[in-house]
DNA sequence: GTTTCATGTAACTGATGAGTGTAATTACCG
DNA sequence: CGGTAATTACACTCATCAGTTACATGAAAC
């Protein structure tokens, strides 16, 4: 490939068949969040990263396979994220500002951002049905931490439904405003989002 | 057309063609927010309105036209909803309140949801930059209340901006999830996140 | 040093869908 | 009624783009 800066010399045949693929997915996402995933052409993911069309299906048999890779890696990253807030030795509240901060760096990277920016609908039905699947488990990992909290009194009584999806409705709308130039540092957003959600804009008495 | 109950038989000729052009729209908005801008093809449109393609050409006079129109009308409806939160005789939390209902309702229309729903990259140049003013206009519109309210002391102090974006993804984001079958009331979703943006979810003290 | 992997070349297929031309037909307004 | 507006039928062009074929070739592995 024209820039091979990925391409660890030591590595072995099928570590650097990964690395590549992998390479292949992150322009992918990076474009498709760009230009969209219907306007983006293999051709032009090809012009990024200097191969030809041709190679790119050396590595994916399809264009559909491209994205529902990079769902399935993003979500590999998430899920490290997720395991930081599920330690179950500290307040509910601290382990609900674990998964803000995590989801919201995740969501600022190309991986993280396609889940929220590309919809489904060019997926197959059973690849769509796996990744709403998978959604739903993050969403159900903060609905649970919520309704823990409204049940030992730490948070006040509310739909933990409609409160996790405002929650994450805030988060990946991120990468939908906060493009280049000019982005915003992601350790601010959450922080403000963080402040927001826990104590809302209303000045205290 | 086929279904023809939108057709007032006492307006004139160029009501009938408005309500018409409007109806193509509807339409237009209903698909893109179900299937996807790209993934809709005028024959859908046709389809639905029980009427040919060729009739579509005679009310708009592209594709994209259909996009934009549903665009612009629904930042026509927005606005109504926009102006009953400038009166400036209301406390700053009552305008926001009024503004966060209002664009909850509202963003769960079809034509609302499409401005959430669709992205921009199908528009040209000009009518995506027309489109990005009247989407910062709204968004001026809260950054400026909650400013004030930061001013007066009755918000507590904040970035404007990042909050600002955090309450229109919540907004935003619900036509994402809340869709046909079992919806979530309209009037519910708003006021948890009311809840959420004013007070947040923690327990006072 | 030869075999397997990796990539390029370059033309090709096939499907899809936007948008058009035209003539014929139907609805309806004055 | 007569004329104009609205709509259909339908064949057609044109562009884009995913995915393929087949062959050549360079590079690394063993």
């Amino acid at each position: 490939m024209g820039n091979n800066s990925w391409i660890k010399p030591g590595a072995s045949r099928d570590a650097q068949r990964e690395a590549k693929r992998q390479a292949v997915l992150q322009a992918g996402a990076c474009l498709f969040n760009d230009q969209g995933y219907e306007q983006t052409s293999l051709e032009d993911i090809a012009a990024v990263l200097s191969i030809t069309k041709r190679t790119i299906y050396y590595y994916v048999t399809s264009k559909e396979d491209i994205l529902f890779g990079c769902h399935l890696l993003g979500l590999e990253f998430l899920r490290e994220t997720m395991q930081q807030s599920q330690d179950a030795a500290l307040p509910v509240v601290d382990r609900i500002a674990l998964l803000i901060r995590g989801y919201c760096a995740w969501v600022s990277t190309d991986l993280g951002a396609t889940l929220a920016m590309v919809r489904e609908h060019s997926l197959s039905p059973e690849r769509r049905h796996a990744l709403r699947a998978s959604k739903a488990e993050v969403d159900f990992h903060l609905r649970s931490l919520i309704t823990q909290g409204v049940t030992e009194g730490s948070l006040r009584p509310c739909d933990a439904r409609l409160v996790a999806a405002a929650v994450f409705g805030a988060l990946n709308w991120i990468p939908h405003w906060n493009r280049v130039p000019d982005p915003v540092p992601q350790g601010e957003i959450a922080e403000q989002i963080l402040q927001l959600v826990l104590s809302g804009m209303t000045a205290q008495n």
